[in-house]
DNA sequence: CAAAGATTGATGCTTATTGAACAAAATAGA
DNA sequence: TCTATTTTGTTCAATAAGCATCAATCTTTG
C-alpha cells in the first residue's frame, strides 16, 4: 500500500515545504490569513521567496496542502489501531477514538486556529466529510445494511464525533484526551449504538 | 577543507547545521557521545550523509560547534543588560545575573548532558573561562586595579556562578531563575563584593 | 491625488544538498 | 576465529534552494 508517485519527493522539499506551512500557522495565530502576504510567509519560514513559487502559486494553495496533511494524519491516526483486527468491535472503536482525539492534540495550534476561525469553515465541512466517511467504511464492511441507512448512522456518528471536538478545541483543551473519549463513548453507546455494534458486544 | 566561520553563510547551511547539532543533542540524551555514528547523526538530522562531511569532519567537531555555539549565546546573554548602560552598579549586574540563569533554563537539556556526565568534563572547563573572562573585562573596565587581583576576583565569582549553575543543573532546575539569582547576589554581595564594586554603589 | 514604499512574479546564475554507489575499515555475532 | 553487517569516507551527476535583480502592480499615507 505505497503511493509512491508524490511520496518519493527528496528531502529538500518535503523540508521546504514543511517549513513553509509551520511558518503560514505561526503567522496565522497572529493576524488572519487574508493579511498574510507571502513576503511575510517566506521570511517567517526562512525560506527564499523564489522557492515558494516552486511548490505553490497561490497561498491559498499552500494552506490547502496544510489541511489536506493534517486530514491524512487523521486517517492515519484513526486507521492505526486496527492493522492487526478484522474483527469491529467496540473496544477497537475505543481505542481508535482515543487516536482520533491524541491526534487532533498533537495538532492543537491548528484545530484551535481552524474551527475558531469563522471564515475557514470549509476545513469543517471536509473534517466532518473524511470521519463520516472513516465511519461510513466501517460499517459498509462489518454490517451489509442499506448505503443509505449507513450514511444516516456515519453522519450521525461523524457529527457527534465533531462536535465533540470543536467544543473540546474551542474550550482550550481543558479536559483530557481520555476523558473526551469517555464522552464520545458514552454517546456512541447510547440507544443508537446497540443495533450498529450489536454483533460484537455480546 | 575546515569549516568556515565566516558569518555570511546562506541559509542551506545554517539550517543543516542546526539540523546536525539538535540530532546530536538528541542522541546524547539516549546514549554516550561515544556510542553515536554519524550515520546515526544524519539519519536523525535528515540530512544526507555527504552533506555532514562537507561541515565536519568528525562527530567531535560538530560537538564542538555546538558547544561554541551555546557559550556564544551566553555571552550574548549575559552582555544583553549591559547595552545601554555605561556604569556597572549592583542593579545591572542583578539582571544580567537574570539573563545568565534564563539562558541556562532555554538551554535546559544541553547544560543537563553537559555538567552531569563526567566524560565532558571539557565543556564545564570552557564554561568556568568564558564566564571568568566576561566578569574579568568588566572588572578591568571598571576599577583599574591590578590584573592579578582582578583574576583572582574574577576567577572567584566565575567558579561562584559556575557552581551554583552546576547545582542547578543537576539538580534538575527544581528552583526558579529568578531564585538562583538572589542566592546568587548573596554571595557577590558578602564581604567580598563591597571592594570590588564600592566605586558605583554609593 | 501623488510620491514612497511594499509586494509580487519572474529572471539568470551560483552554490549546497541529494541520492546512489563504492571500497576500505570497523563491529558484532556465531 | 570467521562471516555478516554497519559504518566510514569519498566520489558523481542531477537538482533544489539560494541570492540578487527587475518591472509591474498594490498599499500606505502625507
Amino acid at each position: 500500500m505505497s503511493t509512491n508517485v508524490s511520496n518519493c519527493k527528496d528531502r529538500r522539499v518535503l523540508r521546504t515545504q514543511k517549513q513553509l506551512k509551520d511558518a503560514l500557522l505561526i503567522l496565522m495565530e497572529q493576524k488572519p490569513f487574508q493579511a498574510i502576504s507571502i513576503s511575510e510567509i517566506v521570511q517567517q519560514a526562512d525560506v527564499n521567496r523564489g522557492t515558494f513559487y516552486n511548490h505553490y502559486q497561490y497561498k491559498e494553495e499552500l494552506l490547502e496542502a496544510m489541511i489536506d496533511d493534517v486530514l491524512e494524519d487523521l486517517v492515519n491516526a484513526y486507521r492505526q489501531p486496527y492493522q492487526n483486527i478484522d474483527r469491529f468491535d467496540i473496544s477497537t472503536l475505543s481505542t481508535s477514538a482515543i487516536k482520533i482525539f491524541d491526534h487532533v492534540q498533537s495538532h492543537a495550534t491548528f484545530y484551535s486556529l481552524m474551527l475558531t476561525s469563522p471564515d475557514l469553515q470549509e476545513l469543517q465541512n471536509k473534517l466532518g466529510d473524511v470521519i463520516k466517511n472513516l465511519l461510513l467504511q466501517d460499517l459498509l464492511i462489518n454490517n451489509h445494511q442499506s448505503n443509505l441507512k449507513s450514511e444516516f448512522l456515519a453522519s450521525y456518528h461523524a457529527h457527534a464525533l465533531l462536535g465533540l471536538i470543536i467544543e473540546w478545541v474551542q474550550g482550550g483543551f481543558r479536559y483530557s484526551s481520555k476523558f473526551m473519549t469517555e464522552k464520545l463513548l458514552e454517546i456512541i453507546q447510547g440507544k443508537n449504538s446497540r443495533k450498529v455494534f450489536k454483533t460484537s458486544i455480546t
